[in-house]
Order: structure tokens, then C-alpha cells, then sequence
DNA sequence: CCCGGATTTGCAATCGATTGCAGGAGGACT
DNA sequence: AGTCCTCCTGCAATCGATTGCAAATCCGGG
């Protein structure tokens, strides 16, 4: 079928010699140079719009040391060989790359072993992004330090930890955990379960945050009701499952996520216990299908537009040599029927 | 604060320097070439990393003459200034982003106008990637097929059409708007709203579905039943509310997306409607979300998953040169309460 | 007819890597 | 000691663009 065509891709040389002009003239004649003759400007222009013609990025960018992409990293956890699937981390995905076409930035995206977070930097050290923003800090702070102490222009959507050398911007952890665990023990309830992998600094945050409304309430804490439940599927089920088997006592459920949330309501029907009325859930995040679902979900409001807005804003301000702190974007409760 | 650090990116040279050697030994070392001496290979080893070097993938690239980005392309819409929300349109980029990472490939995700999808064209004419994939026909087959015309190897997530010289994978929307209706009509409901705007090839193709079904089932069409409502939050209560305004009877509703479904549940509900008694209703995506709403959504289930590997190794496939007929992936009605 | 200035164009170096080819160092053998 | 071979290493050209500087052209004026 196909005769040998190479097809080469096109380049400056060949736009030159078709216009019998030299390369140099090309050159200026594409980026708008005044001391190109207009008539030479015109046919040079023209002979590249027919054809088709843009300028080798690559080349330019090696040039001109200039360069526009940055790269926002969603770690995966090998154990797992998790997908992306948390609907949040997609909807930031989703916001990073509208702020970052607003700004007139190229947007890669990488995903990296959550065990080596680290190994991101590369994509900067190698140039192929001029900055990194990570989602989320895993288990690794300790690597993010690293990295920002090597000079790595790098911001982190996670929790304000103390010792922490670089720029993270994440919604108030600390708020959350406490008014979703206020809101509840306001309703009556005692004892409060807490799911949610307190490895991941952000859950340890919002632990925080409910043991604090715990203890303003005069409420005991009881660890056996902190489930380290990781951000997957089937987890929240198999925790919920051997908690009902457990036999002890609950009436309310706070989530690290609504999906966690949703799939506590499912196994808590599945044993018998009716939502809200035996067992209140409270979710986190107010991702869309909170509004939807069955019941809908008292939940935490995490603004992910505004995330999207402050990481790429903070990470720019980064680039240009400012000292950017930490930041922590307001959250708020939505009360829903999952916990009137 | 800040002293002038200059802090330049390190290069190749560099190490040469430090190391007491040719650039042209480093290169050859980095790469493991046996032409270098096993200790100045392991001399020069150890000092690139110890200084967290990494080679700089743009001349690389260049001078290799090799590239393995691959741009993935989210059309907007410029008139509803919309974002990347629909979660469908999230989880397939989820899914790209998890495949190409496998096959080894960097992804851009870039936003483009719908109105210019050919502007995405530059992508690959510039260098920048070595490969399109394309989120979505929108209403601009024709800009698709000059762009296949012009050997720019672009696969794309949506229908077959006649006259199509690109490649394209999608689900079987066909059938999907088929199997919907038919449940619909078999459970006995005649008067069937199709919600979805028909100018986009996919939505197109579903109708064709319904109106097979309808067919079939020798139930008239009503061409007042057809909905064209855009992908847009609010756009489907606003035409449920109207459908209720104009008293023209209905008992079933076949939409495009699962969120356009919990839109119209949510205003068939306001105006007094039970579903599914009074009206069925049914979704398309099969989102997470349509387990845990109220009530759980009968929908048809796409394949997220396969799609993206299916659309990453057409392309790969593509541009080692072969030649891709569009291909049409298996979707399936699953049947929950919102239409028994 | 020659000169000066303004206007346009081209040569060649450069960005940071890779690689063919030439050449130096060292050892073995005659 | 001389020759040859092997094993390394470095020089210089190259990828596709940009840009300082030199030079070519054209023009009017003297």
C-alpha cells in the first residue's frame, strides 16, 4: 500500500529553500523580526501557513533555554497497582490542567511509585518541567524535603506539617476532622468511628481535628474505633464488616473520603444498621455524587478549583524566586441527610 | 535572603569537568557504552549521581531525533467556558494517564478549543508530541480527517462515522442508546425522553439506538420527547422543567451521561414524579457514582479502562504504520432501581 | 562617479547532548 | 628497539532553531 513517502517533518531548512531566502531569515521572518523586508516576512509566512509548518519546540526550547511545561505528579501505590480513581485527585487533575492552560503552561502527567516520590525530581533536573506539583504527600515527607532543599521547584497538595521545607497548599485538615466530629457529637453521638489511613499526614490531620472535638466534648477517645482504612475500594467494606463482627458499640462514622463514606453506608445496610438513624456517616471531600447519592452525604468541602488556582499560583510565585509558606484553603461542612 | 546563588542547571560539561574527562566520555559512560573504561565509567557513575544529574532530555531528544510524549487532548467548550468535570471524560484520562505510564510514554494533557480542534494538530507538527489522542468528536469530523489526511497520527475517543480517514475507538453507542430503549419499552413504558445533544456524533449515535428500539417495537416516535441538552450541569434540570411546563406526557427518560440522569431525577422529583414508578430513568457511563445514588442508576456500562489501553495502542499502533480501522468497543446495560 | 547611511540578508557560533573517526597509551611479540 | 594490536579517549560535526555581527544592496546626494 503505503510507497516509501518518508514523510520527513518539515523544518525551517526546507521552508528557506523553498522561499530562496537562508534560515537566519526564516527565523525572523516567522518571529515577527522588523528588520525582515515586509514582502519577505509575507512569503516566508505564507509558504509556512500552507505548509503546515511550526517551529520545532524542542529546538527552540534548547535555544532559547525556555521552556513551559510543568509537571503535576499522581503517585500510585505499587502495593495496590492502584489506578487513579479517587474521583478528587481526578477532579484537581481536572482543575490543574484549566489553571495551567489559563496561564499559558504545558501540562505532563506523570505518574510515579508513591515509594519513591523522589524519583519526580528527575523530570526537573533532566528539564523536561520547570516545576513540579505533586498530589498528595504519602508517606514521604521526608523526600519532599529533600527535593525542595535540592533546589527542586516544587509544591505539594497535602497538610502544613511542622519541619516542612517545602510549599504545600491543602484544605484545613485540621478544621475538617474537627467539624465533621463536632457536627456529630452536636446530634448526640459518642461513639464515633474514624476512617482513614493516619500514615497519609492529611488523614493524621483531620485525626487530629477529631480527637480535639472529642475532647472539647468530654468524650473518651476509644482507639479501637480508629480504622486505617487506605483511599481503596474494598478496604472500607472489610473494615466496616469486622467492626459490625466486633461487636462494639458505634453510632457514627467519620470518612476520609466520600467514597469511603458511601461504601461504609453500603456495608452498615448490608448489616442491618439503618443510615442516619443507628449510625450517622459524614464524608469528605463533597465531590458531586455526595449531592446524589443515597443518602446524601453530610460531608467536608474541599474547593478544588481554588486548589488547582493556588498550587500552579504558588508553585509560579516559586519559580520566580518568592519564599512561599505553606498554605491552607478554608473548608467547610455541608450537612446532607447522611448526618442531619 | 536569597544571596545570587545562580544555581544554573548542571550539564554534561560539568561533570566532564569535574571528573577530569570529555563530554564526550561522560555521554558514552552514562549510556554504558564498553568503549569506556569500567573505573571512569564507575567515576563518572558515581558522580552524576551524587550530583543528581540527569541528563537533559531536551538536546537529547533533539539530537536523537526521539520523543516519547504522547498528547491527550480535552476539548472545551469556549461558549459554556466549561471545565474538565464530567467525570466520564476524568476517569478515560485516568486511564490514559495509567496506560501510557505502562507502554513508557510521557502524556500532556493540553485543553484545546472545540471550535479549533485542528489547533491541536500543532502539537505534533511542532515536536512537542509524537502522537494525539483526542478526548471526543465534538462537532468537527471534518477538521479530524484533514487532520488523518495530513498523516498526523491522531486517534480519537467517539463513534464510527461514514467518512471517517481517522481513527477512532469508542463504545458501541449504538447499541447502548439500543439496549437502553429496549429495556425501557419491555418494561412497558412507551412515551421515552432521549436527552442528549445529537449534534455531537457519539449522542448521534445513540439516538439511532432509540429510534431502532422504538422501531422495533413499532411505538411512534415523538420528536418533542428529544432533549438537546448539552453536557452541562444545568442545562438538564432546566429541560426537565420544561418538558413538565408543556404537559406533554412521558414515563422514561434515556440520557446521555449519568450525571444528566441524576440531573433529571433530581427535577422529575421536584416536580412531584416518582422514580421509577411514574418515570424510568436511565443513565450512560456507569460511573461509580451510579451505584450509590438515589435511586442507583440502570445505565450502560463503558469500558473505561480498556478504552484507554485500546486508544493508546491504536495510536501505537498507527504510528509504526499500520493501518487502524475505527474500532467499536462492547458496552452493556446494567439494570439497577432507577428502571427495573 | 563615488560615498554614506539605511535597510536587508547571510554567516557562523550557540544551546546540550551523541557518535564516527582519528589518535594516544600501553602491552605483547619479534 | 621497533612494530602491531588492543583499548580508551577526545575532536569535531550534528540535531533544529536563534542572534550578534559582517556584508550586500539600494538610494540619494555631492
Amino acid at each position: 500500500m503505503s510507497a516509501g513517502a518518508v514523510n520527513k517533518r518539515l523544518q525551517m531548512a526546507d521552508i528557506a529553500r523553498l522561499a530562496g531566502v537562508s534560515v537566519s531569515t526564516v527565523s525572523r521572518a516567522l518571529s515577527g523580526s522588523p528588520l525582515i523586508n515586509a514582502q519577505t516576512r509575507q512569503r516566508v509566512d505564507d509558504l509556512a501557513r500552507s505548509l503546515n509548518y511550526s517551529i520545532n519546540l524542542g529546538a527552540q526550547n534548547l535555544r532559547l533555554q525556555k521552556n513551559q511545561t510543568i509537571a503535576v505528579v499522581v503517585p500510585y501505590d505499587a502495593l495496590s497497582r492502584q489506578h487513579i480513581s479517587d474521583p478528587f485527585f481526578l477532579s484537581i487533575v481536572g482543575a490543574l490542567a484549566d489553571t495551567l492552560t489559563d496561564r499559558g503552561y504545558d501540562m505532563l502527567l506523570s505518574r510515579v511509585d508513591a515509594e519513591a516520590l523522589d524519583s519526580a525530581a528527575a523530570l526537573y533536573n533532566s528539564g523536561k518541567a520547570i516545576g513540579l506539583i505533586i498530589i498528595g504527600q504519602w508517606r514521604h515527607h521526608d523526600q519532599l524535603n529533600e527535593m525542595a532543599a535540592r533546589k527542586v521547584p516544587v509544591v505539594v497538595w497535602g497538610g502544613a506539617l511542622p519541619q516542612q521545607l517545602y510549599t504545600s497548599v491543602g484544605g484545613d485538615n485540621l478544621l475538617g476532622g474537627l467539624l465533621a466530629t463536632r457536627h456529630l457529637l452536636a446530634s448526640g453521638r459518642k461513639r464515633i468511628v474514624f476512617m482513614g489511613d493516619a500514615k497519609l499526614p492529611e488523614v493524621q490531620l483531620r485525626r487530629q481535628g477529631y480527637h480535639q472535638a472529642l475532647a472539647e466534648a468530654g468524650v473518651a477517645a476509644d482507639g479501637q474505633l480508629e480504622l486505617p482504612v487506605p483511599f481503596e475500594v474494598m478496604a472500607a467494606r472489610q473494615a466496616i464488616d469486622r467492626l459490625c463482627q466486633s461487636q462494639r458499640p458505634f453510632d457514627a462514622v467519620v470518612a476520609c473520603s466520600d467514597l469511603l463514606a458511601l461504601q461504609a453506608v453500603h456495608s452498615l445496610r448490608a448489616h442491618g444498621l439503618t443510615v442516619p438513624q443507628q449510625v450517622a456517616v459524614v464524608g469528605y471531600d463533597d465531590m458531586p455524587v455526595a449531592t446524589y447519592c443515597d443518602p446524601p452525604l453530610t460531608t467536608v468541602h474541599q474547593p478544588v478549583a481554588l486548589a488547582g488556582a493556588e498550587l500552579v499560583d504558588a508553585l509560579l510565585a516559586l519559580m520566580r524566586g518568592e519564599n512561599m509558606a505553606p498554605r491552607t484553603l478554608p473548608v467547610h461542612l455541608v450537612v446532607r441527610a447522611s448526618a442531619p
